[in-house]
DNA sequence: ACCTGAACACCGTTCAAGT
DNA sequence: ACCTGAACACCGTTCAAGT
């Protein structure tokens, strides 16, 4: 019985959510799936190739037109649907950064931002670019959000003032920060019009 | 003659140029100072340790205070000193955002950018949000145009218009997408006074 | 043709043995 | 006390040999 590329990711994503990216070996992930060491490598190539059908995978479905409504709205709902996706799976910012997928699910994520924008009447360079700003700072954002802290000194009272207001900042509820700087950008974007 | 501090993370960095952060390992740094295998380890501790020292050194001067002036100025700079330092190493943006330093260069840099932003004004905690947000879309950006892309297929004519756009603001020059990005973040800033 | 497992050339890290 | 190199428990990938 031939290894299915549904199984095959499926155990993936089941590792890397279990000890992380970095303990993610191809080897492991043969052992999980009861095959051979050098299974892998002849049925998708690979460990690379893994983590990029990882990537694709998770954005099944953040490209679904969103639906219809005010462009802004709309734009929320995909940086929304964008951040939900990458908080699917452990370290799942990290892998789809390290990743340049050219995917249909990947593309369709980027055309749909785009086609919102030029629906709302910007030139199709600027909202490119403007996709482009969005996904870099919903991406950067979910990198520190799933990324493991080290643990603060829990005495910061010898620290100066800001750097105490630094360390309150860092360990606020993400989300709200989340929502805190895609309004930013978007307050950005309005004036774009 | 024991390793000196500064010789292994120059060490470290040149390999790491050379051949990209994947490629990069304790063994081979070991080879390049003529040191035995297990000597990082006992000066140094792990493989990680050596990674979160460079990111800590890729943060030296960013955080000196920016010339007086108007504070969206400032905190520009402040943006632009970031992505430098970021492309200063290859693969340096990934290599910072898989790291949480808690350093003084690191330290300081979030630090000035929410003094900036203070004594414009700003209560601290949006300061700190805002810092947060602007980092993370630098970051963003630079792990982006750090990566290498795969070649694209040079004929897109059978691809639609939004996908040909798509292409395009791929390629654009990553400059000026930054300073686009920047801007749009900028003027969502400026609407917090 | 398709599959596989032994083998190759590596890893990071530890720790007994040396100085 | 400080250093080190041999050894351990792993890696990713290849490719001859099998079916």
């Amino acid at each position: 019985m031939p290894l299915r590329r549904p199984d095959i990711l499926r155990a993936a994503r089941e590792l890397i959510d279990a000890e992380g990216l970095d303990e993610f070996t191809a080897r492991k992930l043969a052992t999980a799936l009861k095959a051979p060491a050098g299974e892998l490598q002849w049925y998708f190539g690979d460990r690379q190739a893994v983590l990029e059908a990882i990537a694709e995978d998770l954005m099944a479905g953040v490209g679904e037109p969103p639906p219809a409504g005010p462009w802004d709205q709309r734009l929320i709902t995909l940086a929304h649907r964008l951040r939900r996706a990458l908080l699917g799976l452990r370290d799942g910012a990290r892998l789809f950064s390290s990743t340049f997928v050219t995917e249909p699910n990947t593309l369709l994520a980027g055309r749909t931002g785009m086609q919102i924008l030029i629906e709302a009447g910007l030139p199709p360079d600027q909202a490119g670019w403007t996709v482009m700003a969005m996904t870099h700072f919903v991406v950067g954002h979910v990198i520190e959000e799933q990324s493991p802290r080290p643990e603060l000194p829990a005495d910061l009272s010898g620290e100066d003032e800001l750097i105490r207001e630094l360390a309150a900042t860092v360990t606020a509820d993400p989300a709200r920060r989340f929502e805190f700087g895609l309004g930013l950008l978007l307050d950005g974007i309005r004036r774009l019009f």
